[in-house]
DNA sequence: GTGCACCCTTACGTTTACGTCAATTCTATA
DNA sequence: TATAGAATTGACGTAAACGTAAGGGTGCAC
C-alpha cells in the first residue's frame, strides 16, 4: 500500500479513501505541521481527543483531526486543561445546533478569563514585590561598596 | 518542662534559654502566625531552610527561624523555586558583609523578573485569544437563538 | 541485504511542594 | 486516670502533560 509520498499530493489511489482531497497525513507531517511532538499527539489520542483513521497500525490523520487539534492547541493556549477541552469537543455535533455545547464553552471560558486575571493580578503583585526588594538590595550592595568613596574626590 | 503556656509569655524558667524574650514557639503555633501547615514546616526543614531547637522531640522555633521563614514565604510570593530561596539563605553569613550573597540574589532576581514578565505577557496573550473566541461563540449562540427575532418587533 | 527513516506499543520517569494517612508518644487537664 | 489535643517520624499519594527509553516492525533506496 502506498500513501501520498512526501512532497506531492497527486493522483492518490489509496484503498482507503476514493474521495480526492481526504489530504491523509502520517503522524510525523502532522506532528511537523503544528509544532508538537509524535508523543503529544499519541497522548492526545490515549486521552480521547483525537482519534486518527489507521492504515494497519499506522496513524492517518484527516482534515477533522487537524480542526480538532487546532482548537486543542488554542484550549492550551488559553490554558485550558485537556480534560476540559475534551468535554467540550465532546458535545460537538455536527447534525445539531451545538447550543449546548456553545453554552459549556462559553461558562467555562468565562471562569478561565476569572482564572487568568486572577493570576494576572497575583504575577503583577509579584512583580512589585520583588522589584521593591531588588531595590532593597541595590542598596545594601552600594552600601557596601560605597563608603571608601563616601566624600570621594 | 514546661514551655511558655498559650497565651501569656512572661517568666519562663526553662532550661533550653535563660535569655528571657527568646520567644521559643512551637510547630502548631507557628503555623498558625504564618498561615502554613505543619507539614510545610517540616517540609521546609526537611530541605534545609529551616533548623529550630530541639526540646527532646518537639521542635521549637525561634526568632531567627520566624525571619527565615518570613524570606522563604516571600521568595515563593515572588516565584522561586525553594532551591533557589536556599541557595541565597545559605550564602548568608552573619559576620560578613555577605556582598556574595546580595550579588546572587540580585542575579536570581533580575532572572526571575524577566520570567515573571514574559509569563505576563503570555497571559495577556491568552486572555485576548480568550475573549476573542468568546465572542464568537457568543456570536454563534445569538445566530442560534435569534432567527425567529430577526426581524424582532 | 542492509542501513535508514518512520512507525508502533508498553511503561516507567519527571517536576514541585506539599497532602494525607498511619501508628505512636507526650502531656496537660478535668 | 481517662481523654483530648499536640507532636513525632515515616512513607505513599497527587496533579499535568508529556519525556524518554526499550524493543520491534515495515518499506525502500542503494
Amino acid at each position: 500500500m502506498k500513501l501520498v509520498s512526501p512532497g506531492e499530493a497527486a493522483a492518490n489511489t489509496n484503498d482507503i479513501s476514493d474521495k480526492a482531497g481526504e489530504d491523509l497525513v502520517r503522524i510525523g507531517e502532522m506532528a511537523k505541521k503544528y509544532g508538537v511532538t509524535l508523543r503529544t499527539l499519541r497522548f492526545y489520542e490515549d486521552k480521547g481527543l483525537l482519534n486518527p483513521q489507521r492504515d494497519g497500525s499506522t496513524r492517518l490523520y484527516t482534515r477533522r483531526d487537524k480542526a480538532r487539534l487546532k482548537l486543542i492547541l488554542l484550549g492550551r493556549k488559553v490554558g485550558f486543561s485537556l480534560r476540559d477541552v475534551k468535554q467540550m469537543m465532546d458535545l460537538y455535533d455536527p447534525t445539531g445546533s451545538n447550543t449546548k455545547q456553545l453554552r459549556l464553552t462559553l461558562d467555562k471560558s468565562e471562569k478561565q478569563l476569572a482564572r487568568l486575571q486572577k493570576q494576572r493580578a497575583l504575577i503583577d503583585d509579584a512583580i512589585n514585590e520583588l522589584s521593591n526588594s531588588m531595590a532593597s538590595v541595590r542598596q545594601m550592595l552600594s552600601e557596601r561598596s560605597a563608603p571608601q568613596a563616601s566624600v570621594a574626590r
